[in-house]
DNA sequence: GAGTCCGTAACTATACATGTTACGGAAAGG
DNA sequence: CCTTTCCGTAACATGTATAGTTACGGACTC
């Protein structure tokens, strides 16, 4: 239902990250990995770093690390640093207000999609960074 | 997350049948309410056709019809027949694979975007048609 | 001061949603 | 029949978002 990719690049930089076990890395090597230009990865790294998620340090020897370690950023974290607030966007214009149901749907609608969205980000919060690094471990053999 | 508002017209129009207590609605007037185009309507309502939620008929006196009881129809049967099948997509371009975590990312996160759709859909179910009309009546006093 | 790396603006290409007009075809009802 | 009504869909315009890329200034290390 999104249409970026943006949660599933800022899941693998950060799962980089962690499995470096602290060392900093440049966006130019995470753009290796995940297959795209620094910019874009920089542009990410900017979000999560607005949500305190990550830091960055200029010049040689510098690049990004982790803030927190890895067990505490759950993945409901980096969704609400990278993704819209809404997950299902109300009507693009007003309805006709003189319609009984045209008037009230958006208040209907709007309890509805909160549950959903607050639903979404339990499931999202139970799991963590260090999870998907140790699965990505276990894959990798 | 999503940047379609189908999901609350296709709510709305829904809502509308069910609330004319089966007679039939054109697309005209569904727009009415919803403050759009009628063509934008039958779009929507096509999608939901090939759901096999509502009927349509051509001609004077024809219109739009619920095909099941709004008891019947739950809000996931209306966002899977208009919305993408994907919450969270995947990376744009397939990440290195020979990085260890380029690799294995996608397999880690396709298991937890699967699961995170699950609790979504399992939330929506639990809502129907008759739900939000029921709602709206209320609200509209 | 030279090299490294972030920060960000600017631009392009692509894709999608929404809105609108237009027109063909099917059905109902005189 | 023939007219009216309404769906079905193509075609097009517009606005917006993403992703990718180049470029360049600034900060920091050695």
């Amino acid at each position: 239902m999104s249409t970026s990719c943006r949660f599933a690049v800022a899941i693998h930089v950060l799962t980089l990250l962690a499995y470096g076990g602290g060392a900093a890395l440049t966006s130019e090597f995470m753009a290796g990995s995940v297959n795209t230009n620094p910019v874009v990865i920089r542009r990410i790294l900017a979000a999560l770093r607005v949500a305190k998620l990550v830091s960055s340090q200029g010049g040689p020897g510098g690049g990004w690390q982790l803030v927190r370690p890895p067990e505490a950023i759950t993945l409901r974290d980096v969704c609400r640093a990278v993704e819209e607030s809404t997950l299902f966007p109300l009507h693009s214009r007003d309805p006709n207000p003189r319609c009984p149901v045209g008037a009230n749907i958006q208040t209907a609608l709007t309890a509805h999609f909160e549950v959903a969205h607050q639903v979404l980000e339990q499931e999202l919060a139970r799991t963590t960074i260090a999870d998907v690094m140790h699965e990505v471990k276990v894959l990798a053999g």
